[in-house]
RNA sequence: GGCCACGUGGCGGAGUGGUGACGCAGCGGAUUGCAAAUCCGCGUACCCCAGUUCAAUUCUGGGCGUGGCCUCCA
């Protein structure tokens, strides 16, 4: 950890400028991400926060120091899709059990998703289903803040909903940039007779018999999207926090009415000081959708070959994820990820094992400028240099440790040997024994000035996808031989 | 219709009012039995049109193009 005095400057969307991140307590920095709605598995476009906000995570803590910062991100375990989900893989079982058979592995998916990806885990993973009616801890719940929001007149109830008042907020859609009149002109907006304003929404709704529901002093339902997040962001933050994240799209409405229910329920100024949104992700120049048949999850890319003909590692993915700056859009390509695999792969090469070095100053640089991620990327093409440019054997292992310490702060060094970030697909290939007697008896020959022998063997290799090194043995001389998946 | 981003060399991608980041790919050299790896070197760019300025890729305005939001989709 180092001195706090760094600062970190990040694009607040609220205000449409970088500002100075300012903790309100140094000593707990606090940050909220929405999470998934866990239905069906993650794609490539979920993960996108997730490793952004990540680096962020890893940034705080390196700056204020690992414990003083909290980090929280919820799981919507709630929602009308996960019950249509429910009913489809689960059609024996009773309604309430399909759906906790569905969000729990989902969920459990989510996580190991995230964890292959290089992500530390957040300090909090609520669920929103444990946080609906009062609990026995005191923490905020969403059917008491409802209630607070009637009682201070910004809720109303209506035809068995309780609906958010949006004219009692005088800047209401301040984050968004929209008026009232702008929704309107829309005309996309559904008219429902019983809203006072169209714009109003949705805080607690009815459910039938055949949805998930909780008693309520409105009856059996169960809560709008938005509210979740106001609960379990001031059951763990408080009622102002730092810093709240998510995708673009999810500033209208989520984020929008999630502010209006935080700020009118708590009577503050702001819910969180800094909100910043990551841009979008296409997939081969193209919107990925499941109708263009280019949705692709996490876990296709790191278990399966569908995309690039690879498996990839999450390590792979994340950097991978990292080379655009995160408010831009990114386009994922299977060009990017083999360029990206084999320069994580150098990089940690030169890294593995070294005895790490204080975090060099210019990376912390170029993260705090608003996680300039790219910038941080040529930061480490420069480290890697110079360990290859060392010209002594201290000088190499220094270089190296510095390297180490840039990856490991951003996520992107790999204990174990960096083979594994290659070697998804050689497991199908020759197999390591097989290579490794090939290489011998190519060396055998070699020192026979059989080089036609040689060459052969070197051939055969190639065309299983393996490439040959030769070098000198740096004490003795000897020739010898290394071997890697090509690319 | 309203609102918001973005448009940099073959590709990826930062940044800046004034000597063409950086990487990948390509080319040349050192090295090598030949390669690979490594090191050294090289080339090509800032969507269009006006304006401000001594000077614009960088600021302002307009245009064109792409994408997003306004529909509980990150």
């Amino acid at each position: 950890m180092t001195s706090a005095k760094t600062t970190i400057n990040l694009y607040n969307t609220l205000t449409r400028t970088k500002e100075p991140l300012c903790p309100l307590d140094d000593n707990n920095v606090r940050m909220y991400v929405c999470g998934p709605t866990v239905y069906d598995f993650a794609h490539i476009g979920n993960a996108r926060p997730v490793i952004v906000f990540d680096v962020l995570f890893r940034l705080l803590r390196h700056l204020y120091g690992a414990d003083q910062v909290t980090y929280v991100r919820n799981i919507t375990d709630v929602d009308d899709k996960i019950n249509a989900r429910a009913v489809r893989d689960f059609p024996d079982l009773p309604l309430n059990e399909a759906i906790r058979r569905v969000t729990e592995k989902t969920a459990a998916q989510f996580i190991a998703d995230s964890e292959a990806l290089g992500c530390l885990r957040p300090n909090h993973q609520p669920r929103a289903t444990d946080f609906v009616a009062p609990r026995t801890d005191g923490k905020p719940d969403m059917i008491s803040l409802i209630a607070t929001l009637i009682g201070k007149g910004n809720a109303y109830e209506a035809n068995g909903e309780v609906l958010f008042e949006v004219t009692s907020m005088p800047d209401y859609g301040k984050l968004s940039g929209r008026n009232l009149a702008d929704n309107l002109a829309g005309a996309r907006i559904a008219v429902d007779a019983h809203k006072k304003n169209p714009a109003d929404f949705v805080l607690w709704k009815q459910s039938s018999a055949d949805e998930p529901g909780w008693d309520s002093p409105w009856g059996r339902g169960r809560p709008g999207w938005h509210i979740e997040c106001s609960a379990m962001s001031a059951a763990f933050l408080g009622e102002v926090f730092d810093i709240h994240g998510g995708g673009l799209d999810l500033i209208f409405p989520h984020h929008e009415n999630e502010l209006a229910q935080s700020r009118c329920a708590h009577g503050t100024r702001a819910m969180a000081n800094i909100w910043m949104h990551n841009g979008f992700l296409q997939v081969e120049g193209q919107k990925m959708s499941k109708s263009l048949s280019n949705f692709i999850t996490i876990n296709d890319l790191l278990e399966t070959t569908k995309f690039g003909g690879q498996k990839w590692h999450g390590r792979v993915l994340r950097l991978a994820m990292l080379t655009t700056h995160y408010r831009q859009p990114i386009d994922w390509t299977a060009d990017r990820l083999f360029e990206c695999r084999s320069l994580l792969y150098d990089w940690n090469m030169a890294a593995h094992d070294a005895p790490t070095q204080p975090v060099p100053a210019e990376l912390l640089a170029a993260l705090c400028e608003d996680l300039n991620t790219s910038g941080t990327i040529t930061i480490l093409h420069a480290l890697a240099k110079s360990v290859n440019a060392a010209a002594t054997y201290t000088a190499k292992v220094e270089a190296a440790g510095r390297l180490r310490a840039a990856l490991e702060l951003i996520g992107l060094y790999e204990e174990q040997n960096s083979d594994v970030l290659l070697r998804q697909e050689v497991r199908d290939g020759p197999g390591e024994h097989a290579i490794t007697e090939m290489v011998t008896a190519r060396l055998y020959a070699l020192n026979a000035k059989d080089f036609a022998t040689a060459d052969n063997i070197r051939n055969e290799l190639s065309e299983q996808g393996i490439a040959l090194m030769d070098y000198k043995d740096s004490e003795t001389g000897e020739r010898r031989t290394k071997w890697e998946i090509k690319r």
